[in-house]
DNA sequence: GGTCTGACCAGGG
DNA sequence: ACCCTGGCCAGAC
């Protein structure tokens, strides 16, 4: 079970983000709140970070944005890409890097959250 | 080990 | 609406 050693709060944000269906998106705090680590708003975007110029994985990181309904990414150089993948996906963003929250945003529901606690973490 | 950082957030002026 | 501040917590050094 080596495995088991990698950071599983890295590993809990990546298989969150996978669950957000298309064309919804999540607040970094959000996401932070349902893996259990609340107030870990900041190291969910260090966690994304991580996945570098590789954007080409099966990760819909463009999902996850900041409480505002705002794109963060423009300060690391992504945010275009991301703006672009939105709309893609039927997003209506607008000039500012900005969005209806209240429209877009997803939560799982007590369902899918009890079923996430045994695909997502079989150890818990 | 301490110290600094940051794809954040909420609150106050 | 805007700017600033303090807090947050996992990583990197």
């Amino acid at each position: 079970m080596t495995e088991t050693i990698t950071s599983d709060f890295r590993d809990k944000v990546f298989a969150l983000i996978k669950r957000i269906p298309e064309g919804k998106v999540m607040t970094y705090g959000q996401v932070a709140l349902l893996i259990g680590s609340p107030g870990a708003a900041r190291q969910v975007g260090m966690a994304l970070r991580g996945l570098g110029d590789d954007l080409d994985n099966d990760i819909p990181w463009q999902r996850v944005i900041n409480a505002q309904g705002g794109i963060s990414t423009y300060k690391v150089g992504t945010g275009e890409l991301q703006k672009a993948l939105l709309e893609s996906e039927g997003v209506v963003v607008n000039t500012e890097g900005k969005m209806d929250l209240k429209k877009y945003q997803w939560w799982p529901d007590e369902e899918d959250k009890a079923h996430a606690q045994t695909a997502l973490f079989p150890e818990l």
